[in-house]
DNA sequence: GTCTTGACTAGCG
DNA sequence: ACGCTAGCCAAGA
């Protein structure tokens, strides 16, 4: 595992609740902004494993990363449950709700 | 070693 | 505003 990797999953730990943070976000804190993607399939892979809030990431236009899709209203709810709003689109205020380190 | 796979993103037409 | 493209990078096969 790099230490990229390491770091990813430390600051998506680190969201704390009704707070957000985008995919290029998180890869920047962790020391490598181009890898952005990389941070998706660690979430697509290890957020059960390491029990990662992967609802409390989204992407640059603060819209629910994926639609139409079971997890798509997981993620909505879960957001809901930290009085985060969630517009019909599926989108995030960032400048309200984003976590800033 | 080399592909493929993504919950991505910035840029451009 | 919106779809498409080309970069991007680590993990798994």
């Amino acid at each position: 595992m790099q230490p990229f990797t390491r770091q990813v999953i430390t600051i998506i730990q680190s969201i704390p609740p009704g707070k957000v943070m985008t995919y290029g976000q998180i890869a920047g804190c962790a020391g490598n902004p181009k890898a952005a993607r990389q941070v998706a399939r660690i979430l697509h892979s290890m957020s059960r494993a390491h029990q990662l809030p992967w609802h409390r990431v989204i992407n640059a236009q603060g819209k629910i990363a994926i639609q139409n899709s079971e997890i798509y209203e997981e993620q909505r709810l879960a957001l809901n449950d930290e009085h985060v709003d969630v517009t019909s689109s599926g989108t995030v205020n960032l400048a309200i709700y984003q976590h800033h380190p």
